[in-house]
DNA sequence: GGCTAATAAGCTGTAAAAAA
DNA sequence: TTTTTTACAGCTTATTAGCC
């Protein structure tokens, strides 16, 4: 999907290639987007690269969270009793821009910063490929809670987990058929059938 | 000032209008706005009130603050470390609508009514699935105690199961006045009649 | 170049909403 | 409540494009 991002009025991104440039999880208009010497942060690593240890911080009273150096670095969204403190005077503040709306599908777009239009193919290792495996023999056809358990166990996000069983469903079947084919032409010649797939597993 | 805010692709609120039905402080594109029943709320105001006390509550792997039953409340903006746990696998997402960007300044503006668009799709998985199946072969018109029952084993709202049964029980009235008509057309074949009832619905 | 992850178009089943 | 309508999650299939 060609969803557009707007981070700022003039910082516009492509869904697809909006991540943290620390833990490269997506940002959407579901988070906060920071921005920094023009790489873009969520949340939590944006304030870990703020917070040095040993720093004192601070819940004010208006709600706003500081640093010992008083940088104001987000709008506190912690609960009452939060036990930070104590409370410093804050000079201006310095708010990272905030993500915005998904404006419009399918808008021409340019990525103002890293010049890439690419499209990111994610490279599966070996133990997320025996996982997804051993679940599709079982299953081909995951349910949602399933495909929940999947992403907890692989890492990997909804989005691939659901892509890679579509796949694999589409080429084992794909492969099926082809195999059925060879067998009604040639029902005797077994050398030619293996020596076609090129990899194991035919299931179903 | 007369800014716009959007709150969700169809909603959208004057700045100085949009505040937290809780605390009443206004909300604007450094937070995220949430909402629920019609009303907008802040982040901590919105999770409190998602939080029962006892409620156990998990940062999951993946970024998300869950419930004990699942139901995602944010985005997580913890920090590493946090000690919430343990870790459940969730179930599908139900993200409240976050507040998007100033859109420009002096535009006219209604406030329409939340939630206009955005409708929410449960997906049931194989478990919740069978449950309601076998309370239905049972009973296809449990009373108030037992959908309660049914709350609690399957872990959807009352309002989830109830639709439920609603649409059960219309789609097998629909299906065996189709198996009437059927079964007029030919008295005799039954194996046509057993392999209809893998085929689609009627629709129109 | 082969394999396959990602995208996209079109379709299906059904949860949710609206109407009756 | 029942019935109809709407909209969305996930499917299939074909195509495109990134790594090895």
């Amino acid at each position: 999907d060609q969803y557009i991002l707007r981070v700022s009025p003039d910082l516009e991104w492509h869904a697809a290639c909006l991540k943290c440039a620390e833990c490269s999880q997506y940002l959407d208009e579901s988070c906060t987007c920071f921005v920094r010497d023009g790489k873009t942060y969520c949340k939590r690593d944006y304030i870990s690269r703020q917070l040095i240890p040993g720093d004192e911080f601070a819940l004010r009273e208006d709600g706003l969270f500081c640093r010992a150096d008083h940088d104001v670095v987000e709008r506190a969204t912690l609960g009452h009793g939060n036990p930070l403190s104590p409370l410093h005077p804050a000079r201006p503040l310095q708010m990272a821009e905030p993500i915005c709306a998904r404006q419009s599908a399918l808008r021409p777009h340019i990525h103002k910063q890293p010049e890439k239009t690419t499209r990111v193919r994610t490279v599966l290792n070996e133990k997320q490929l025996h996982t997804l495996r051993t679940c599709y023999n079982a299953n081909p056809r995951p349910d949602a809670l399933m495909k929940e358990q999947l992403v907890e166990m692989t890492g990997l996000s909804p989005r691939v987990i659901r892509v890679w069983f579509q796949n694999k469903r589409c080429k084992d079947k794909k492969r099926s058929i082809l195999m059925k084919q060879l067998q009604q032409q040639q029902p005797n010649d077994k050398t030619n059938i293996q020596g076609m797939t090129g990899t194991p597993m035919v299931a179903a």
